[in-house]
DNA sequence: CGCCCATCCTGAGCGC
DNA sequence: TGCGCTCAGGATGGGC
């Protein structure tokens, strides 16, 4: 499941496979990926356009394109591979992009879950899915007084919190049951119980996490994997997560899960307070 | 406005 | 062996 660290390996890999390549067609298999424009339009606009670069924006990959940007989601399983057109495509490729190297883009979702937009280039930011995203997990964009702001008021306990892209861009299930493990808070606390030095732990549990994971090139749990088809190193890392039953690193008592917010939810009874 | 919940999907894992 | 059930979950939009 691609959370910021993941998508940031994919752009990574992306970056060095296909910048400066040209797109000369595009297939669509499975019309739900395409969120908006229209099919019609999404391949038309999209053909002949090159590559200029990838970049991340929270979980969205962003394919800056000649005249277009293409906003792309994994979700849950969406995965993109550089194939020569003579590999047969499997039967989870949904979306290829016929590049002029007589390669192609696949994008693979086995769950098809994954969305794609293509919107003008200088109106990116102003795509709905880019306009609810609050900032990125980083020591310059993530200020304690948005936090603060954010969390003072709500009743919903602070997993969901955190799991709310409009209050922190890129943090997904994994890496939430990992934070709050690290900065010692229960999941199922009320957003505006946390105190000022308890917020400042988060932050710096957000941060820290978040950047070791991206310099780690995210998670493997399931089915994940970057654009070279290779696995992420942060799984060793893990705390809690997929750790039920299992003895809590700090101080021995056991890892337990339960639902927070209609999420599976791993963390220690005795450190998390 | 804030928040909950169903929806989209398929494959893995489990019990019988 | 194979069937049917449950579970996994990010963003979105409907509803209260």
């Amino acid at each position: 499941m691609p959370e910021l660290p993941e998508v940031e390996s994919v752009k990574n890999g992306l970056n060095k496979l296909i910048s400066g390549k040209a797109i000369t067609n595009v297939d669509v298999l499975w019309i739900n990926i395409i969120k908006d424009p229209s099919i019609s339009e999404f391949k038309e606009r999209i053909a002949g356009q090159v590559i200029e670069a990838v970049k991340r924006r929270g979980k969205f990959l962003l394919f800056f394109l000649t005249d277009d940007v293409l906003i792309s989601h994994l979700r849950m399983e969406g995965k993109y591979r550089l194939e020569n057109t003579d590999v047969p495509r499997t039967k989870h490729t949904h979306v290829v992009f016929e590049l002029d190297s007589g390669e192609e883009l696949r994008y693979l979702d086995v769950r098809k879950f994954g969305k794609m937009s293509l919107i003008a280039k200088e109106k990116w930011t102003q795509h709905p899915s880019m306009l609810k995203l609050g900032p990125e997990p980083t020591n310059e964009e993530l200020k304690i007084k948005h936090l603060v702001n954010a969390l003072k008021k709500t009743e919903r306990p602070i997993k969901a919190c955190l799991l709310d892209q409009t209050i922190v861009a890129g943090v997904g299930n994994i890496y939430a049951d990992e934070i709050l493990y690290d900065a010692c808070i229960h999941p199922e606390r009320k957003g505006k119980s946390l105190q000022l030095d308890e917020i400042k732990d988060l932050r710096n549990s957000i941060i820290t996490i978040i950047n070791k994971a991206v310099d780690k090139g995210g998670t493997t749990i399931r089915t994940y994997s970057n654009a070279f088809g290779t696995e992420g190193g942060y799984q060793t890392y893990l705390s809690v997560y997929g750790k039920k039953d299992e003895k809590c690193s700090r101080c021995q008592h056991t890892i337990k899960k339960i639902k927070v917010a209609q999420r599976g939810t791993h963390y220690c009874p005795y450190c998390q307070k």
